[in-house]
DNA sequence: CGCCAACTCAGGTATCCGCCCGATTTCCCT
DNA sequence: AGGGAAATCGGGCGGATACCTGAGTTGGCG
């Protein structure tokens, strides 16, 4: 039996999905809530499975609320509920645990989908955001044009080991170069590139992709 | 009349895809090559509008011919054709403009969808490689847990304000603060997170979302 | 052949960084 | 009441960085 809260300030909308859950076997509402800190409450005194999640509440919002849940009830999944496909939303909602992210509009069949692939541990997003958020991911990904552009093939080199970590010296050894060279390239490409300490090159080489935040 | 032009070293491969794409009602091949130099060669002949293009090409490869072809005909709707669903690869060819990232079994029926949406102008990515692509992009997002774990309020303001490029006198001035004490934060923040470089630094400020490349 | 960009290396200087030692105050928690 | 984390400053040291000027070599391109 998995356990569940619902949180939402519109009665309807709750009695509606409590209708919903109860109607899919193996799923049992404990309790519902209006805003969320009424769910924080709720959560505290059932540790539910599962959290039915509005955004658009009043007080506590859905994604605080998701934040605040999340810190305390790790195993809990929480399914946000909103209107909007909003790319931001879904990146927060997502970014602070949430387990799903589900449109409104959705077909209860979806809604079946969604739970299911979420106690699986999957995360599930509605066709219709997951579309919007590939597109950004991809976007996220063109954004970062050939670095070929502003640098050299040398100058690239020695730029990803800077943004790498590695100090002069170091990449001095590593190229088989002298020190000065190598500070001659760092020189040559914050004149260039208008970028005058290590932290903006680092956040440039980022950004044409010659490196990732994780290495 | 959608012109195309294939690309892969199998000579039964290309046949095969020749095949395919007459079977599809407004497709016409124009030819053949079986690297990525030739195919160069025949693009700057024929201008087609779409390039159905092998990865693992001997001499230049599917990816850095993609770049080329991208560069000097940016208009030509390049469909990377794979054996691997490696997530490295798909974002290299995403990268570089590809249009689409189909798997070598993939079905026909698959294929057609695919020159469909690219042809509208979108980008396709086989459902195995989106899926992938998806949580890879899911777990970009989980990585940016809440910065509220291992630092302190003030480490945090300090060390945005470090990778934003601003040495320790600015900060300093910044936060009505003493050099000394702001060194002492960094110093801090470097022993705690064992990162002892401004890059590191500024990529582990990326990576938990304090700021972004493009500041 | 001559030009130019890329690459290589050097000396010098003012500043900044990374790290060591130390200290005081405030505030929360038990 | 006492412990501990957070935040605030200081002195000093060795090395790295940011920027300057100058200069030799290589390879491609007209």
């Amino acid at each position: 039996m998995t356990r569940v809260l619902l949180a939402d300030d519109h009665v309807l909308v709750r009695a509606g999905l409590r209708k919903l859950l109860e109607s899919i076997p193996g799923f049992e509402v404990l309790g519902e809530a209006n805003d969320g800190l009424a769910l924080l409450a709720l959560v505290q005194q059932y540790e539910p499975d599962l959290v039915l999640m509005d955004i658009g509440m009043p007080g506590l919002n859905g994604i605080d609320a998701t934040a605040r849940v999340m810190k305390d009830w790790p195993r809990t999944r929480v399914v946000i509920l909103s209107m909007h496909q909003s790319e931001e939303y879904v990146r927060q909602a997502l970014r602070h645990g949430a387990a799903a992210y589900l449109l409104k509009d959705a077909a209860p069949l979806e809604l079946e989908q969604a739970l299911a692939a979420v106690l699986r541990g999957e995360t599930y997003l509605s066709p219709a955001v997951s579309r919007g958020v590939l597109s950004d991911y991809v976007n996220r990904l063109r954004k970062d044009e050939q670095p070929g552009d502003a640098l050299t093939p040398r100058q690239r080199e020695v730029l990803r080991l800077i943004a790498g970590g590695l100090s002069t010296k170091e990449i001095a050894r590593s190229l088989n170069l002298s020190v000065k060279t190598v500070d001659t390239h760092r020189s040559q490409m914050m004149k260039q590139l208008d970028i005058h300490e290590v932290a903006g090159l680092v956040r440039y080489a980022m950004r044409v992709g010659l490196i990732s935040s994780d290495n």
